[in-house]
DNA sequence: TCTGGGGTCCTTTTCCTT
DNA sequence: TCTGAAGGAAAAGGACCC
């Protein structure tokens, strides 16, 4: 039997009802607003190393953005460096392009689809903007980056009418008003099934599960479809011949444990059979800030050296600066190197004292530096700081030891 | 063929202390 | 003094996500 509505439930017994909300082709649909006259055109965000489109509005100051003559957009064949794509609308997809592949082969694919940059500012007043929305409606919200979140409707209000079709329609009409942009929403007893859920009906869907649609709708997925479940896990899997849920469902506890670990066997047999009772996280405080950067070209420690040496300056400043706006201090300081054959190593040292002060991380971040085999050629150069703490809380202390700033040392 | 940037979390290794 | 076990913290790497 299906209580699809608990009109007169009392709290204790009401059943989760958890969403996944999704954003449709978010840094898209924001570029298409301001530009409705790309809607239908193969189009591409992403690069952004240089804003492929300051030209296009130099060149038409004075005509509003929906008006700039569709043959001034710049194009993909005109792209040179070494950026991938982050997004592309369904048009372009249909020449083979897709998300995370480099522009230069995309660029191979279709010559003439339009190349925009991710515009980061427009994109988080949006995110800002449509998350205003949902907290208004479903307070029990768990950010999940820029584009999406959960929501738990077991509380709220309505959330329980139609299994939660209710309030995800009220929701999808308020961030439609908003903003302009739609939304795709999967309702489930659970975060696991509810992120599947609200791929089944994109875009501008509603989808919900039920405890008893497991077999019927999650066993025929590809076990790829598990949020977590990623490139690597899921080969591993295929070589076991588990491609599909239901078959890592029919495999016993304790053979994933011994092919997976505990861990993520564990894990694994219970996604399998759609268990979660993962909480709806409303507040989560940061682990770690860092800055990283690929180079145009590969660079070499020596030759280069000048070169990096400001670079490594500017990646130490730029996360001082993150830190300080965001009011947090660290004390563990760490560095990312990527070599050109695209082998990563990390180092990092943590030391007494929280500091949010570049002088400061660019000293111990130069420490690191020397822990790696700096003769191979560089394509990638990151710094990072973690174990935060609130900057606020440690003022007073820091203050009475009288931290004196480092000196910068000679790297590169 | 080509592979960005900013994160989180987990596992394994290493080092230190008892 | 040497050795080994055990445990914890830090370091390093890897997988994954948006």
């Amino acid at each position: 039997m299906r209580s699809r509505d608990n009109v007169g439930v009392t709290a204790a017994t009401l059943p989760r009802r958890i969403a996944h909300l999704d954003m449709d082709a978010f840094f898209a649909s924001v570029e298409l607003l301001r530009y409705p006259q790309l809607k239908g055109l193969p189009l591409v965000i992403g690069g952004g190393r240089r804003r492929a489109d300051d030209q296009l509005l130099a060149a038409h100051a004075g005509l509003a953005l929906a008006e700039i003559p569709l043959a001034d957009f710049p194009r993909l064949r005109d792209y040179a460096g070494r950026g991938v794509i982050t997004t592309a609308t369904y048009a372009a997809r249909q020449f083979g392009i897709g998300s995370a592949m480099g522009l230069m082969k995309a660029a191979r694919l279709c010559p003439d689809a339009i190349l925009l940059p991710v515009d980061f500012d427009e994109i988080r007043r949006c995110s800002r903007a449509f998350k205003a929305v949902i907290r208004d409606i479903a307070p029990v919200m768990e950010d999940r980056g820029i584009d999406e979140v959960y929501l738990d409707f077991t509380d709220v209000p309505g959330g329980q009418r139609e299994g939660g079709r209710v309030l995800a329609r009220l929701i999808q009409r308020g961030i439609l008003d908003a903003t302009g942009l739609t939304c795709s929403i999967g309702i489930a007893p659970n975060k696991l099934l509810a992120k599947m859920a609200s791929e089944f009906d994109k875009p501008n869907g509603i989808a919900i599960i039920w405890p008893d649609d497991l077999e019927r709708l999650i066993w025929p997925l590809p076990c790829r479809k598990i949020n977590g479940i990623g490139p690597r896990t899921d080969a591993k899997l295929q070589q076991l011949g588990l491609l599909t849920i239901g078959q890592l469902a029919s495999r016993p506890l304790d053979e994933l444990v011994w092919h997976f670990g505990r861990s993520q066997g564990g894990w694994m047999f219970d996604a399998a059979r759609g268990r979660d009772d993962s909480p709806v996280v409303t507040h989560s405080e940061p682990v770690s800030i860092s800055r990283e950067t690929t180079f145009e070209r590969d660079l070499h420690a020596v030759h280069d050296k000048a070169e990096l040496g400001a670079l490594f300056t500017r990646l130490c400043e730029q996360v001082a600066a993150d830190l300080k706006a965001k009011g947090y201090v660290g004390r563990t300081i760490g560095i990312k190197l990527r070599y050109d054959d695209f082998q990563s190593v990390t180092r990092d040292l943590t030391v007494e004292q929280h500091t949010a002060d570049a002088r400061e991380i660019r000293r111990h971040a130069g420490q690191c530096l020397k822990r790696v085999d700096l003769t191979r050629r560089l394509r990638l150069l990151g710094v990072r700081v973690g174990t935060l703490a609130r900057a606020g809380k440690l003022a007073s202390a820091a203050a009475a030891s009288g931290l004196k700033a480092g000196r910068s040392l000679p790297l590169f």
